[in-house]
DNA sequence: ATAGGTTTTGTCAAGCTTTTGTACAT
DNA sequence: ATGTACAAAAGCTTGACAAAACCTAT
């Protein structure tokens, strides 16, 4: 039962790990294990992500791990250069699994350490979403594990996206198709574009075609991308996307955009991997797949 | 189940709620729990509603919450925890006083995550730089600390820097004066300048002119900029500065960069800030100061 | 389960292994079987890979090889790391020579993804600033092609160097001497030595003597290493290095560290290849070269 | 294997502050 | 009804301590 009630005093949040306040207080002062925030008279104030970061500790402990290890480990900060070594998209899902939050930003934050943005985004977070979508069909991964995945690398991402509309380079327009929610490769494909010094627009899940238009003239962009995981999706939308191809160069994108449907409209069609989609996109001009 | 008769007085509601007078009174004045209309007289009336309120208090103080939160729970507003409180620049420099290197980056991360990189530049990391140098002025700060600071941000502002060279935006040429090995300011600089979709060309510290000649001959930049604390070393470099402001429009900043000078050569200068001289830069053309 | 637990203290680690802590320690001592890195207390910590080296160590006496034999065989069967590709440096040096800064990274993230960091330390990077060196001296490379390899490098190696202060193993203090700004194969010792578990605190280019002193006094480090290519930097500090090697084990580094200065300071010397002496330095102990 | 010393870590206590239920005077 | 007072409960920090685990050396 989460009842996810507000903050908890020390004593309760002692009551409901099972250890005791004073070891909670000295895990802090040692090892760092918590970081409450205080109210404003000074007591300490945990939320339901330290209880999952104490059960961790306590695993640890049980696994033989010292106190210091074992808080080290369940606040998911390993040493930085094992972002070098292993399956790093498995460490990533493992950190969803348990819902640490700590350990997904620890994940990216070495990442992003070790290797360059579209590095990261090819091998580590297109990759890792693909296997969070995968193993939630297969029912291995909760829908909630999915959204706690999502929204944490989704703000990650945003922070980095912050002023990508500033510039003077070439503006492009990004949108999920009307019913398409899924925007996390879109910004992804935002940012490796922004690395060129392009400009980006971004309107995110579920947008109307129609608000493209009107965006459209407003801004006259070099390039419109609507993507959708649903090939229906797009289908339902070819009116308004042959109006919207009227207008702007148009590249529709994502496993919904299939050949078929970009040749009869005449648009350009980015498949697969999006970071080097933004990479061609960037190096030249596009063109629609040839009608068969 | 009482049914819902009308309006009650405090005696009867107490008694109803099972919680004494003068309690109902206090969480009122000190929590706002509830907020009864009065009698003509003065009397709390209160309504069905009320019960339900009270009962979700006691609700919250048998989970444990503290008084405070249970009732802020209770009325169902949730605070957003404020992510920076307080003076962020003072966490800055206690943690660089500690030597505590995952202090400095919770830090960095937080304003980060939080705010624009160039709010962080503005308000919190060129604030901080200034204030590390007045504190080793005063003898408050050691140079060790100086120095620990300064790789844990240059290295921070490095890593935002990749691939700012990259992309279609006029190029500028960052470099700071021989002899002078200040260069942080100058990376935030060309942060900035990133953000506005400009391509950057970073030589940092002590970097002889002659050599940006010849990359600017290289290059061709739109601008360049070369940057000094101590104003014997630009003095010292008149001659090259003259040749390399032949050959592209140069500016000079930081303190060591006098109008005088600026004047002299006919070159812009930047001064103090330099995220907005960055953002003066990216909106148009410089001008050199008005010889007096 | 493997679970990548960090360090193992010696009574969980002989429980997994099922060797006891007295012939670990034993075997450690006859045959150097496992070098082990110490807390700041002094304790021994495993890692996974002790796990294997015991379990071969077991394996070979099963197979009737005498202890001393079978430690032998154990330790040698670590396989050596693929050198990387000769030509690697060159890409390097081209992408440096066309300002190419996207290029430089993609060597870099290439190289790391495929090789562990020390390999790409030890036969990329440092062999590319010593070529970036030896060609700015022979005129074939501009000083602003170096300023522009070096701060891409820092940026990157800096990078890496995240939460490197952070953990329970022994401290090393590193930096360059006072007048000495070549401070990149110091981060890379540093990261080295992170790799075998020790903390670090960097104080990069140009450090007064005095104020590692102070470091000292305020964190107790388990070793200093202080850097110079030029011996005269050195030679004018030996007063303070002598009172630095009272307070701490110290090292010099870099061609400015003559055996001679060394040896009078009584002080170990860390030559040539700054990764294989940060591998020296976890291994054990330091002495001071011979006096001649 | 044992002896004698050190480090690590869970627990506790002293002295002080904040929070909160209750009581009392106006 | 209001405002103030007060004391018990819960929390905070600092410092200390002892058992367990670990160290070296014999």
């Amino acid at each position: 039962m989460p009842l996810d009630s507000g903050p908890l005093r020390i004593g309760e949040f002692a009551r409901r790990v099972g250890v005791n306040p004073e070891l909670l207080r000295a895990w802090e002062r040692r090892y760092g294990l918590l970081q409450p925030i205080r109210s404003t008279g000074g007591f300490r104030l945990y939320t339901v992500e330290d209880v999952e970061r104490v059960a961790r500790m306590r695993r640890n402990l049980d696994a033989g791990l010292s106190a210091a290890e074992a808080a080290q480990a369940a606040i998911g900060e390993t040493r930085p250069l094992d972002a070098l070594r292993g399956d790093t998209v498995a460490r990533l899902l493992t950190a969803v699994r348990d819902y640490n939050g700590a350990g997904v930003h620890a994940v990216l934050d070495q990442s992003l350490a070790a290797f360059s943005l579209e590095t990261v985004l090819r091998d580590l977070i297109l990759p890792a979403l693909t296997r969070v979508g995968a193993e939630w069909e297969q029912g291995t991964l909760s829908v909630s594990q999915e959204h706690f995945a999502s929204n944490i690398i989704r703000g990650r991402l945003l922070a980095l996206a912050r002023l990508w509309g500033r510039g003077t380079g070439p503006l492009a327009l990004l949108a999920c198709a009307p019913g398409e929610t899924h925007d996390i490769s879109l910004v992804a494909f935002g940012l490796v574009l922004r690395t060129h010094g392009w400009r980006v627009l971004f309107f995110g899940a579920n947008t109307p075609i129609a608000t493209v238009i009107q965006a459209v003239e407003a801004t006259e962009p070099a390039l419109a991308v609507v993507t959708s995981f649903d090939p229906a999706l797009l289908e339902q939308e070819t009116d308004s996307l042959g109006q919207l191809a009227e207008r702007v160069p148009l590249a529709l994108a994502g496993p919904g955009a299939s050949d078929e449907l970009c040749a009869r409209l005449g648009v350009a069609r980015l498949d697969g991997d999006l970071v080097a989609a933004a990479n061609e996109v960037a190096a030249g001009p596009l063109s629609p797949p040839r009608p068969r």
